[in-house]
DNA sequence: CGAACCCATGAATATATCTCATCGATTATT
DNA sequence: AATAATCGATGAGATATATTCATGGGTTCG
């Protein structure tokens, strides 16, 4: 027997702060007679008394007394969910979930987070990096809103922007013999150790569009899980990797690396945004995408 | 525009756990029509869709996903409130706000209060000692429940109950001449300080039924606050004081102080509960009463 | 391909809510 | 002390709201 509704708390609120039924009533745009019809109903209810009428005035019974605790207590929290809500719908509040298919893109989300995060107080971020079935069926399935990746699968329902091109190169160490090279060909790194992302070779670039065309492979293969480890690494010589020319242009002070070219032309890549279509209406979203593109120019 | 009611945090609570509007609606006692009426309304109120409908099933929004938190949240609170209003309705909880106008009486009242405790859980009980009008006038505007006084001002609406009788007598210092007196007359206090809680004159019995009748009073008055003080006071030869014979004797080993009656007769005491008569069905206070009787034979 | 299942929807109905008019009682005014 | 003003309670009737019923369109599953 669910009694306790809403207008019950705000009546017994609204009755203390006025002091009486009938003002209360002016306050809530009803008649006192709504308000002492609806009270009774839930004296009722409750087997106890609100108030006890004495005279012409009214005063709390210990029950009434708790009740209203309740109510300044439950009542704030409805009315601030409703504020919550209405930014919801307007697109205000809510939390951005992006999800990344493409592991050195991540030092790129770190530099738009924060301004984001200011121009938008009320969204919140969440950034996932793990899908059981794929970044495309993570954005199908709602578990994300947002992914970063260089594979914009197109499929109905789902919307890729481009948000930024980049070259992919080689980096090596300071003291490498390919360190000079203007570029360098597949053959030149059969004997060499390759440190990449630990995920499938179909989605290294290095493999896909330039080790597996010209049909060699390194001497060894070595996963390693972030960025900093893998250029201290490729900086004191343990092998080389692939990585974005801004990433490693941005480090080449720091850790002692250079970039090489990855054949004659280099290997070309473009970083796409994806998201769902029915979610092209949401300005916080929008707003991502955009400042996405803004700082496109940086890594151009 | 008060929308989000407690119905809707009930649905979406439900939706979440059944898995769909139809065993929701089970669950609720409702149609699946109710449900979708009630929830495209709150909607529309809304100004943001709840639920994403997909094929045959509902998946959250970010609005949706909210407003679950909100019903998780709130929804508790509600449920737990009638469980204790239910509790106040059958006088299983409450709190019982005990007025005192009898100094001594607190250590009585001391005692009283842990095994009452035990016995009522749900009870909380307040001691109050200061009363704006007087102890009855609190009774009257419902500041206090309860009142202990020596006291009972007969009026309508009110009944007294006698908890206890005991003597008032006189405490002296273990080597005061008078402790060896059988008894004590008024003349002999003209020399005294006389230590007294800090109240009117006509509230304190040494001068209402001993001094004042005889015409004498003492050489000084000291007013203190604590019983403790007070006996320590008297212990060290710094005054006499009048408090009830057992409270004289419980303590008479540790501070050294000697009872003494006062006048061939003494005086006696009765202590009396005061209540409102419309609050004679509460249960927890009758049983604090009650409890109150059971220990009179202690001071007998 | 059909059966089962799910949600949406319009119309009808049932129920709950609110207003109106009025009363009795208390409090304030004169 | 009499009167006026104010307050809450209440029953009956009006209104609004919630619920059901019947149905349709769509999806999923066998």
């Amino acid at each position: 027997m669910g009694s306790l509704e809403r207008v019950h708390l705000a009546i017994v609120r609204e009755v203390e702060r006025q002091g009486s039924l009938t003002a209360a009533a002016e306050v809530l745009c009803l008649t006192q007679s709504a308000l002492s019809h609806s009270m009774r109903k839930l004296e009722g209810q409750l087997g106890t008394d609100v108030w006890l009428r004495e005279g012409r005035s009214l005063r709390l019974t210990q029950a009434g007394r708790y009740v209203l605790d309740v109510a300044n207590r439950v009542l704030p929290q409805l009315e601030r969910a409703e504020e919550h809500i209405r930014q919801f719908a307007q697109g205000e509040r809510g939390t951005l979930r992006i999800g990344m298919e493409c592991h050195p893109c991540y030092q790129w989300l770190l530099k738009l987070v924060s301004p984001y995060l200011a121009a938008w107080p009320d969204v919140e971020v969440d950034v996932k990096q793990k899908f059981q079935f794929g970044g495309i069926g993570a954005l199908f399935g709602y578990d994300i809103d947002l992914l970063v990746t260089p594979d914009p699968l197109h499929k109905p329902g789902l919307l890729f922007e481009p948000v930024f091109d980049y070259e992919q190169v080689l980096v090596v160490g300071r003291g490498h013999p390919l360190s000079r090279a203007s570029h360098v060909r597949p053959a030149q790194l059969a004997g060499e150790t390759l440190i990449t992302y630990p995920v499938s070779l179909d989605r290294l670039d290095i493999y896909t569009r330039f080790l597996t065309p010209a049909g060699v492979g390194p001497r060894r293969h070595k996963p390693i899980e972030t960025t900093d480890i893998m250029l201290q690494m490729v900086a004191s010589g343990r092998g080389v990797a692939a990585l974005p020319r801004w990433l490693v242009e941005e480090n080449a002070e720091r850790f002692g690396v250079v970039p090489v070219k990855l054949g004659p032309q280099g290997v070309d890549k473009q970083i796409f945004l994806g998201f769902r279509e029915a979610d092209g209406g949401i300005d916080y979203l929008r707003a991502f995408i955009e400042l996405a593109r803004e700082h496109r120019d940086i890594h151009a």
